[in-house]
DNA sequence: TTATAGCGTAAGTCTTGACTTACGCTTTTG
DNA sequence: CAAAAGCGTAAGTCAAGACTTACGCTATAA
């Protein structure tokens, strides 16, 4: 259950924001964190949160950190999201949109 | 920005409990919360978060309200994954697995 | 009508976790 | 060598939120 870290992950703010400036490619710590309203141990624990929700990867070069995006933890939410789509509910919705609340008993009604 | 509400939402483990007794389709609370480890109002608390994430639908019959999930925030998140697969970003994963640490450049080296 | 079933909500407690500053480590530079 | 760059980590603070019990509301049943 790779998607729990995941999901608890991407539930904060501000560690959506650190994933998302990611998305143009790898960057070290500094250029994440600059700009952003937290000071830069913050971001270097928020990456932690996230390399350890494989949503992120670490290399070194230098005295300095790249972190890039790991697919691996996105593809663990995604799949666990697509589980939701099957027929069972997709068929329960349409009912459920076509007939509104399925249907009230009342008093004297037929079981 | 509908997805932060659903992330967070999912992110909470017992509130994934909750929502995942919904896949065989629409269930009253009590129901819900039988067998669960926490009291039935906190069921009842987890369900109206799901609801303002898009995460359910509610509707009543008699004393009871059912629950059922609603694909609306379950959407909004997978469309936010899913900007994240875009090309230049497997692009960049591809580059990343095939040379590892991209290059270090050593003391001597051309830059 | 009164009682019961099935809930939501209020209020309070207690833990989780997002932040800060201070510090130390490793690698490059002069 | 020493200094600086670029980080991660430790420790402490503080607010968010996941629980609890108590209570109240509405709809059916008797």
């Amino acid at each position: 259950m790779a998607y729990g870290n995941a999901l608890a992950a991407l539930a904060d703010p501000t560690r959506r924001t650190v994933f998302e400036r990611l998305r143009g490619g790898a960057k070290p710590v500094g250029e994440i964190a600059h700009g952003l309203p937290v000071s830069r141990p913050a971001v270097s624990q928020h990456l932690k949160v996230l390399k350890e929700a494989r949503l992120v990867t670490e290399y070194r070069d230098g005295t300095r950190r790249f972190y890039a995006i790991d697919t691996q933890g996105l593809e663990a939410v995604r799949k666990y999201l697509d589980g939701f789509w099957d027929e069972a509910l997709t068929r329960f919705k349409a009912f459920a949109e076509a007939e509104e609340p399925p249907r009230k008993r009342r008093k004297g009604e037929a079981k």
